[in-house]
DNA sequence: CTAGGGTTAG
């Protein structure tokens, strides 16, 4: 007899790939046998009727259970030699393994090994064979096995229909379900179960009816789990009214049940009911589990009900379920959705084991509130942890990226995501292009957007945006048209990319035909903000009249923007009278809008009204409102310079005022030199004759000494460009020949040979 | 031996 030599006590050779630790760590080690005392008492081997191999198999299946397939494929191959049988529950245990870390390959080694060595398999064990290859996502040989059994088990049964249906297969499914009725076999509830719970949408409402019937017509009474599958078929497919009567009808219910109806009543954003199940599910005792507590609190986070949510927080206290990952993590979101970071933060420390999903959640968080630097922070730090990184954390990301205009950090982020294979979601890949776009590059834009295979509506309208920022409206208008003949419908958010690609190209009649035929050709209702952007297209083009009008007979009560949009034309194109009226408006909606200030003041001041412009300063100056101040940045070899106006700080400040010098640049048009963003913000009326400081300017002089001659200078500011900053890189562009990009507040400018992309239109 | 529920984002 071969001599059986047991495996090393040292950790196992095997490696397995990274993300199939889990598995290891759910193991049950308390199956690992002392293999010292095994390798000293071989006795099963000297005394095979005594232990009949018993040791060796329950090795192997600690093995298993750890997940060390290779090792135990080696063992296995020992106990062939020693002449050692392997039990079936051994195979249940590979199978079940192989399927569970999806390796096919060892789950066919053991599939050949069983039929050709073991001459009567039990039946339980074809119907295992069979799930480890739906586990696997194998579901030709899955379908090939079962096609080729002698007798099919209800287990089989089960197992294939629920997997295909699962799988999203659900042709398949249903042509398996139709066979075994035309056998006569009954479909047992799982069977019912796994039909109505892949419908996921209304679009199979007549399916689940039909199956609902076929349940009806079996006679099963009182089956708590079928009965919640019903229910929440008609939760999935927007029936929530015969969901709740099928909810009603049940005599017994357990939290499962309650929270497959919270969750259609939040998705149909009437939160106020699901929480009043929650109320009633307390009342009458149901005993609460932690998905009751995530829904519920989704819940009061959609309403941004602060009170209500902090009461079920205390509830969640009481049983102690705050350190659970499932409650803890709606909880961030809830108070983040709240404003309420600091309670956010509070809650996520609670978090024993966070994960990746607590992670994004908190990141989202400092996303919400705008401080973009410490979603970075906490970026780098999990990556160099090693943590889990998702989808969402990376679109999260690269949102920040796109508000920083930080395209090394957003082209690094990229990278990584690629290389752990997040890049694949539409999500994320929509969120790059906005990244790639709003850092200036709206050439790797178009690449990500072109490497989408079939784009939804959410990457067209950001590519759509992004033109719409770097001011080629044409593209966005023909992409809107592919978009349409692609049969992708458009939503409320890419009709506003499509109005602002309008409105900073003047093109009223396109921008009006649209609004006049979005909501009977494409099925999108205008909301205030489409109205706004027509408001804005028609100020700009200096139909200030029309823009008046179209305030006044809106179907809305104009907002804020409305007038400041009207504003803001009335300023380009000095209308006092209309401009007066719109910023007494505005001052009315928001006292604290300091737009409305400077631009009056500007309006005034443009036209030598001294007096009047100044009462605007005062009144800003009486209610203590300030204007951020202007910034502007260049990123040089991947480090950020920022200048402010009258910057002297920077380390090579002499040589940037002595290149700013060498252009010589003086206004062109005397009377267009209002008093600028930039002035304004440090309120020095006196700066009006000096603008040559502005610290875009400045960025772009730095530039200029700190790049090739034929590089070209992307600036980014915080606010918008002023007209005398405009001229400049304008000018900058044809004595240098340089390509200059500025980024203000509201748009891209591709100036190049004196001219700029957005025709002295922004 | 199968089946029912939840949280993150553009």
């Amino acid at each position: 007899m071969a001599r059986l030599t047991l495996p090393p006590s040292s950790p196992s050779q095997v490696s397995l790939p990274p993300d199939k630790f889990s598995a290891i760590k759910t193991a049950n080690y308390t199956q690992i046998p002392t293999w010292v005392s095994l390798r000293s008492n071989s006795s099963s081997l000297k005394n095979p009727q005594l232990q009949q191999g018993r040791l060796e198999n329950v090795h192997l299946v600690s093995l298993s259970k750890q997940g060390k397939l290779k090792e135990a494929h080696r063992f296995l191959e020992e106990m062939d030699e020693a002449g050692v049988s392997v039990s079936p529950r051994s195979y249940e245990s590979l199978l079940e393994t192989s399927g569970k870390l999806r390796s096919l390959s060892y789950g066919k080694l053991i599939h050949d090994r069983l039929r050709t060595t073991v001459e009567n398999p039990p039946g339980f064990l074809e119907s295992r064979v069979l799930q480890m290859y739906c586990d696997c996502g194998s579901f030709w040989d899955a379908r090939k096995l079962f096609d080729e059994m002698r007798v099919i088990s209800m287990a089989s049964w089960v197992i294939i229909i629920s997997a295909f249906a699962r799988e999203g297969l659900l042709k398949d499914a249903l042509k398996l379900f139709s066979q075994m009725q035309n056998m006569g076999i009954e479909a047992s509830p799982s069977i019912y179960i796994s039909l109505l719970s892949s419908l996921l949408d209304s679009s199979y409402l007549e399916l689940g009816k039909q199956l609902h019937c076929h349940v009806i017509k079996s006679g099963f009474y009182d089956n708590v789990s079928m009965d919640t599958a019903i229910t929440n078929m008609y939760v999935k497919c927007g029936c929530l009214d015969i969901a709740e009567l099928a909810f009603n009808r049940m005599n017994e219910k357990n939290a499962v049940t309650w929270t497959g109806l919270m969750v259609g009543y939040t998705k149909a954003e009437k939160q106020e009911h699901a929480i009043k199940l929650f109320c009633s599910m307390v009342k009458e005792g149901v005993e609460l589990d932690e998905f009751v507590f995530s829904i519920t609190l989704k819940a009061c986070a959609g309403l941004k009900d602060l009170e209500m949510g902090r009461q079920v927080h205390g509830y969640i206290m009481k049983l102690g379920l705050e350190y659970e990952v499932t409650v803890g993590t709606p909880l961030v979101d809830f108070y983040v959705k709240c404003r309420s970071m600091e309670s956010a933060c509070r809650a996520f420390e609670r978090i024993s084991e966070p994960n990746d999903v607590s992670w994004s959640a908190i990141i989202s968080g400092y996303s919400q509130i705008g401080e973009f630097d410490d979603c970075i922070k906490i970026f780098n730090s999990l990556r160099s942890k090693g943590v889990v990184l998702n989808d969402f954390i990376y679109t999260s990301i690269f949102q920040a990226c796109s508000v920083l205009a930080d395209l090394n950090l957003g082209s690094q982020a990229h990278g990584d995501a690629i290389k752990r294979g997040l890049v694949s979601y539409l999500y994320g890949e929509s969120a790059l292009i906005t990244m790639y776009a709003k850092c200036g590059r709206l050439d790797y834009a178009y690449k990500v957007f072109e490497s989408i295979d079939e784009p939804d509506t959410v990457a067209w309208t950001a590519i759509i945006a992004g033109c719409a920022c770097h001011g080629t409206a044409s593209e966005a208008l023909s992409l809107f048209r592919q978009m349409r003949a692609c049969g992708v419908r458009p939503n409320t958010v890419t009709f506003i990319a499509l109005f602002t690609a309008c409105s900073h190209s003047g093109l009223i009649t396109e921008a009006k035909q649209y609004l006049e035929s979005m909501s009977s050709e494409y099925g999108v209702h205008p909301i205030i903000d489409h109205y706004d952007c027509m408001v804005d297209t028609y100020s700009r083009a200096g139909q200030l009249e029309e823009a008046l009008e179209l305030i006044r007979t809106m179907p809305f009560k104009p907002d804020a923007m409305s007038w400041k949009s009207l504003l803001g034309g009335c300023l380009i194109h000095r209308d006092f009278k209309i401009g007066e009226i719109a910023a007494e408006r505005l001052l009315e909606l928001d006292p604290e809008d300091t737009a409305a200030y400077v631009l009056m003041f500007n309006l005034h001041a443009s036209s030598g009204h001294w007096e009047e412009a100044a009462r605007y300063r005062r009144m800003m100056a009486e209610r203590d409102l300030r204007k951020e101040v202007s910034c502007s940045w260049v990123s040089i070899n991947g480090k950020v310079h920022r200048f402010i106006v009258g910057d002297r700080h920077h380390p090579q400040t002499e040589e940037i005022y002595s290149k700013l010098q060498e252009f010589k640049f003086t206004r062109t048009s005397n009377e267009n030199s209002f008093l600028t963003e930039d002035d304004a913000s440090l309120g020095l009326l006196e700066r009006k004759e000096q603008l040559l400081d502005h610290s875009e300017k400045l960025a772009i002089a730095f530039g200029l000494i700190s790049t090739p001659n034929n590089a070209p200078i992307v600036v980014f500011k915080n606010l918008r460009a002023c007209k005398d900053c405009h001229d400049f890189a304008k000018y900058v562009s044809k004595v240098t020949g340089r390509q200059v990009v500025v980024r203000d507040s509201n748009r891209f400018h591709h100036f190049k040979s004196g001219e700029c992309s957005c025709g002295d239109y922004w």
